[in-house]
RNA sequence: GCGCCGUUAGCUCAAUUGGAUAGAGCGUUGGUCUACGGAACCAAAGGCUAGGGAUUCGAGUUCCUUACGGCGCACCA
């Protein structure tokens, strides 16, 4: 039940709706004053009143129930205290039986949701800078299908392109078949920036030759293409396996080159293409924006072209209700004009396309430079944390039997959650410092508190103890982790609403600080009664399953033991 | 030059979408230590929310403006 509505319902104010009211209410800055509060302010218009004398008036008016334990009215807000063993009873119950399922609707039955993301290069190895792409779009996957949504997620690859023909070409000078089949994506990457360093005129010609000899299906051109893209995505799978990442597609641009005409014939039709400076553009002046080109003056299609292309083919083949690109804040202007098009060719669902846009990733000495050798691996990253993990685990744990599966989980979570924890639009300076400091707000704090909370359930199960709701009256500490606990639910809404995990991750966080305060105050297997122990032990689940749940929706996994 | 985004404690960031006395982590200083897991907990110090104007009962949040920084601006992706 929420809160919010049932205390609209139970107040009248004149010419104010109940929905209206739901939505004024909101949190105290201190919890002494109350859980929820509603400023009168704004009603002192149209009632010609003081907010001050609004508030006692309502106060005095307002029944308190089963639900509302208190209500008063302070300096013009009036502040409600909820009923604390009545949350108690609506959400311990309600978690220990949902399980897995603590925080999932089904608000989304029914609608379908494409998320354009990670989106790889072939031919290209992951770097630190494809990271964000990768685990925000996986979690957004995941929070709407949490919400019962209809989730396509789309690994739109890089995979057309000229340089490609320089690949072949630099292959065929420099490389061989055992050479890049031994040293996969990396040898394949070296041949390609040796290209660039070395490339002259008669070299970048062959290559156009080589691309274009790919495009009219020559066989041995196509062959060597299909083995870089083979060996790039057989690269790939293994982190998105260590990511937690599942694709349902892996159209990439290839897949819309024959899509293309039936495109361009459109846009005619519709009288938006026009020429200029030899190429077929449509003309965005008016939007102030500059032209959006469909087809170069030498006919061929661009990057461009074929996000149109895809947009229609996806709106075709899955109908979706919302399309979401998750791609830097770099390419802005390249999708309010893509999203512009699409509305300017008359199709009403051109405002389900959403840029979910995030911050740019540079290291501490300046933006990443393939060429110059400026960049950070995303695989070394991940092993280090995973290794710096281990070494702790051996620290700390010795005993523990399974330490590579439990490093693996706190490595690779502690990567993840820190290009989830901070709001996306936010630029991000990588450092491995950072990286690799496990202190503080981070997914290994979460895990740790969850080892807690698994340990003290292992040690009631061993005695046998009762794990059950009762009627004890909440404490302070107890009452604080209800709540926080009883927010998830509204988390992983808002988290959909803004295409923002973070908010997640940040619930993560708060909520493992309420229950260590909660754990390190109140005795739990040594509580003063059977009663309270039960009581707390049902707390104790209820913090682990809506921690659990939190840290699966971000893709990271959550040890039993650390 | 134009457009978009950002600027909050020494550092990295929050702030329930306009609400009350702006909160965390790291770092610093001091404490808790016979523990249901110390990868924890408590406390202190640290702020004119980049500057200035406007709207509002009320602004970190909205609008205008200045400064600084990032990104982008026609045949790359």
């Amino acid at each position: 039940m929420d809160h919010k509505t049932y205390i609209a319902e139970k107040l009248n104010v004149a010419g104010t709706a109940k929905a209206e009211i739901a939505e004024s209410l909101a949190v105290p800055p201190d919890t002494s004053l109350g859980d929820y509060a509603l400023p009168c302010f704004r009603f002192a218009k149209i009632l010609h009143k003081s907010p001050a004398m609004i508030a006692e008036e309502l106060a005095g008016s307002f029944q308190t129930d089963d639900v509302i334990s208190s209500i008063a009215a302070v300096n013009g807000y009036l502040n409600f205290k909820i009923n604390k063993k009545s949350l108690a009873r609506e959400v311990i119950p309600a978690v220990l039986e949902q399980k897995c399922a603590y925080g999932s609707s089904d608000m989304g039955a029914g609608k379908t949701v494409c998320v354009d993301y990670s989106s790889v290069n072939i031919a290209k190895p992951f770097h630190i800078g494809h990271l964000s792409t990768t685990v925000l779009g996986g979690a957004l996957v995941r929070i709407f299908k949490a919400l019962g949504y209809n989730v396509v997620g789309i690994n739109h690859l890089g995979d057309y392109g000229t340089q490609f023909g320089k690949l072949i070409s630099a292959y065929k000078r420099w490389g061989n078949r055992e050479g890049v089949e031994r040293g996969g994506i990396h040898a394949i990457n070296d041949l390609y920036v040796r290209f660039n360093s070395e490339a002259t005129e008669e070299m970048e010609a062959e290559a156009r030759e080589y691309f274009r000899l790919i495009e009219s299906g020559d066989e041995e051109a196509n062959e060597l293409f299909n083995l870089f893209k083979s060996l790039t995505l057989s690269y790939v799978e293994k982190i998105y396996e260590r990511l937690h990442i599942k694709f349902d597609s892996y159209c990439g641009e290839s897949f819309y080159i024959d899509k293309i005409p039936a495109v361009v014939e459109k846009l005619k039709e519709k009288g938006l293409l026009t020429e200029s400076q030899g190429a077929q553009v449509v003309d965005l002046e008016p939007f102030g924006m500059p032209p959006f080109i469909v087809l170069r003056s030498d006919g061929a299609s661009l990057y461009a072209t074929r996000d149109l292309a895809a947009a229609l083919y996806r709106k075709e083949t899955y109908d979706f209700d919302k399309c979401l690109y998750v791609v830097a804040y770099q390419q802005n202007l390249h999708f309010q004009q893509l999203f512009k098009v699409v509305e300017l060719m008359g199709e009403p669902w051109a405002k389900d396309l959403v840029h979910v846009a995030y911050g740019m990733v540079s290291l501490e000495d300046g933006a990443m430079s393939t060429r110059k050798g400026k960049v950070v691996w995303l695989e070394d990253v991940i092993s280090r944390c995973v290794e710096k993990a281990k070494q702790i685990l051996e620290e700390k744990n010795p005993d523990l039997e399974n330490k590579d599966e439990v490093a693996e989980k706190v490595g690779v979570g502690a990567v993840v959650f820190g290009a989830l924890y901070n709001n996306k639009i936010k630029d991000i300076v990588f450092s491995y410092d950072k990286a690799l400091n496990f202190d503080g707000e981070t997914s290994v704090y979460v895990q740790y508190t969850c080892a807690r909370a698994a340990s003290v359930l292992e040690r009631a199960a061993a005695a046998g103890a009762r794990v059950e709701l009762t009627d004890v009256e909440p404490n302070a500490q107890e009452f604080e982790l209800l709540k926080a606990i009883a927010s998830f639910p509204d988390a992983v809404k808002s988290a959909a609403e803004n295409y923002e995990p973070s908010t997640v991750a940040r619930f993560a966080v708060d909520t493992a600080q309420k229950f260590n305060k909660f754990y390190i105050d109140c005795k739990i297997m040594q509580a003063e009664s059977e009663e309270l122990r039960a009581f707390r032990l049902a707390l104790t689940r209820a913090s682990l399953i809506s921690l659990t749940n939190a840290l699966a929706l971000l893709g990271i996994g959550v040890p039993e033991k650390m």
